[in-house]
DNA sequence: GCTCAGTCAAGCAG
DNA sequence: CCTGCTTGACTGAG
């Protein structure tokens, strides 16, 4: 992205040891514990390579359960201990926790890279978790087809594979009320499984058989074997889920239960209010779509839910203080606290939306307002509660500073990259008073001072227009091993350490869906100061896993050169290229205890 | 590129 | 167990 040529000196005081705080995505790949892949287990693309499994559940060391007395005196079970790999269950079986960045752990992610079939084939395949039958091959596409064949008739859905009880068995983490790492590891089970079912969507293989809404499939594929978590409906903040956190499919909130509804914009429960029933609203998502904006952040004007048309008879009707509506009424009585989600248009995915969990509010006026067609909708007063961390109101400053950049704190220069990128790059130091990295050139793209020998002789695809997921005629994607790394939004689906894209010998168009590195920037990014670290690059976008964001861009330098110039030197923003992955120790380990 | 109509759905309360 | 209620995600036409 950037080239340095200056020595911005700010080595001198940093342990380069310490980690550094980040903020990570959930995760870059799709990453699956063995269980959940093993639901489409079998015969893996070799370009869905499934992860080095969870512990396996037999394995799993049980943690000592803690039993207790609830206020009504039954026993509660209590597990807060989630499996960890340990050394004496020699598998790298620990998915990195999502939102909680810890760089020393590297070996704890081991990747089967091998796309190795067989390893996987065992687990859910319909009987057992454990003691799953051995399937191969096309024997199970074939009962991957047959199962979504099957959702698509409602009537005759199937029960739950492998059934939940042993499920929750072997996943203490994910009984009942969740944690951090409950809820990270249900959504990136999400999202892997999403995006599997979007690559085998678009593989012509199964395209004949698979219905739209992977994202509705992966949270029944999910659901239907327990992986969720924060099952019990609960009002007020839930354990694991923190203000601000974002969201990218409703069902990924019904998944870790901040909001039980998967359309419903109320969700609400029935309680016991003394001797008589009575009824509560738990949470609200806003859309945005009903006028619910208002100048202030911390303020929302909720509309009551109903339909203001009946289709039958062609009258315009009030909304009626039933269901959702009458909960929110009732918890305005009482002063309850709702969880507030608010709703956005994805501004990069413009026909995708955006939820961000703003925390909990309170119900301060509630009443009728008459809409221009002539009926009565219910208008809800909410008002953030104070003393929490700033979510909602952020994200709306960030769509300001991204309309204006100059409005911001430390703004220096609002475009960067001169005009050469199709979105500004703004550079910002609210730090100190240092105005910009020294002696900058903006790359687009890698500088070579040495003409670069390849080693094969290159040639491209001759695709017509576009290189097409499951054509194996495509020399591309004979290069993928078969497979298209990414999925029709430009979402990488591939684990393989190298991905062959599209390129100027290609015959395709520029717009083919195998050329997602080629297609510049998307996401509004920005070049910043940071609190003693040099300079640094952010973005003010909420950016989707497995998204392509930009070109590690620069000049390509020998390795004699870098060691030239020394330690905490120019070295400030050198990375070393030339790894070429090969299996260590502990990955033969890995694969020798599942192959 | 943008909008809009059309299509198909999950999970809850009752 | 079944029905009614809710709206999002995505596609393709204009």
């Amino acid at each position: 992205m950037m080239e340095n040529n200056n020595t911005v000196n700010t080595s001198e005081s940093i342990d380069k040891s310490k980690i550094v705080e980040v903020k990570p995505l959930r995760s870059l790949a799709p990453v699956l514990p063995n269980n959940v892949q093993s639901f489409f287990s079998g015969q893996y693309p070799s370009g869905f390579s499934p992860f080095c499994s969870f512990v396996k559940p037999q394995q799993i060391p049980v943690p000592k359960e803690t039993v207790q007395t609830d206020v009504d005196g039954n026993a509660t079970v209590d597990s807060p201990v989630a499996p960890k790999a340990t050394r004496e269950t020699p598998v790298a079986a620990k998915v990195t926790p999502i939102r909680s960045y810890k760089s020393s752990h590297d070996e704890e992610v081991n990747v089967n890279r091998d796309g190795d079939v067989d390893s996987f084939s065992e687990g859910l395949n319909g009987d057992d978790w454990g003691e799953g039958s051995r399937k191969r091959g096309t024997q199970n596409i074939q009962n991957c087809k047959e199962f979504l064949k099957r959702k698509k008739n409602k009537k005759t859905r199937e029960p739950p594979i492998g059934g939940s009880s042993s499920y929750f068995a072997a996943f203490p983490l994910l009984r009942e009320d969740g944690d951090r790492e409950s809820v990270n590891y249900v959504l990136m089970a999400f999202d892997s499984i999403r995006r599997r079912i979007c690559q085998l969507e678009e593989s012509k293989e199964l395209s004949n058989a698979l219905a739209k809404r992977p994202d509705l499939r992966a949270s029944h594929a999910l659901t239907s074997n327990g992986i969720k978590t924060n099952t019990r409906r609960r009002a007020g903040g839930v354990p694991g889920i923190e203000v601000g956190d974002i969201f990218f499919f409703r069902m990924e909130m019904c998944l870790v239960g901040l909001h039980a509804q998967s359309m419903g914009g109320i969700d609400y429960m029935n309680i016991k209010d003394g001797s008589k029933d009575d009824t509560m609203a738990l949470s609200v998502v806003s859309s945005g779509v009903y006028g619910d904006e208002s100048k202030d952040n911390d303020i929302l004007y909720y509309s009551g839910s109903g339909e203001n048309f009946n289709k039958k008879d062609k009258h315009v009707t009030d909304q009626k203080l039933q269901r959702g509506n009458l909960a929110l009424d009732r918890s305005a009585q009482r002063h309850d606290e709702v969880r507030v989600i608010r709703g956005l248009r994805d501004t990069v995915n413009r026909s995708a939306k955006i939820y961000m969990y703003d925390g909990l509010y309170k119900i301060e006026d509630s009443w009728i307002e008459m809409e221009k067609s002539g009926g009565g909708v219910f208008k809800y007063k909410m008002v953030r509660l104070p003393g929490q961390k700033s979510a909602f109101a952020s994200w709306m400053l960030a769509q300001k500073w991204k309309a204006d950049s100059s409005s911001r704190n430390g703004f220096i220069l609002a475009d960067l990259s001169n005009g050469i990128e199709s979105i500004p790059v703004s550079l910002v130091n609210d730090v100190d008073d240092e105005k910009g990295p020294a002696f900058f050139t903006y790359f687009m793209s890698l500088k070579n001072p040495k003409p670069f020998g390849l080693v094969q002789r290159s040639f491209g695809c001759n695709c017509n227009k576009a290189c097409i997921p499951g054509d194996l005629n495509c020399s591309c994607i004979q290069r993928n091993e078969g497979d298209f790394p990414y999925t029709a939004n430009s979402i990488l689906v591939s684990r393989k350490p190298l991905i062959h894209e599209c390129g100027p010998m290609c015959q395709c168009f520029p717009n083919c869906k195998n050329r997602v590195s080629q297609t510049g920037l998307k996401q509004y990014m920005e070049v910043f100061k940071t609190k003693g670290r040099g300079w640094g690059l952010r973005t003010l976008d909420p950016i989707r896993a497995g998204t392509f964001i930009c070109e590690y861009a620069g000049e390509v330098i020998d390795r004699e050169k870098a060691y030239q110039n020394g330690e905490g030197d120019t070295d400030e923003y050198v990375f070393d290229t030339s790894r070429i992955y090969l299996l260590t120790e502990r990955h033969r380990t890995c694969k020798s205890i599942h192959g």
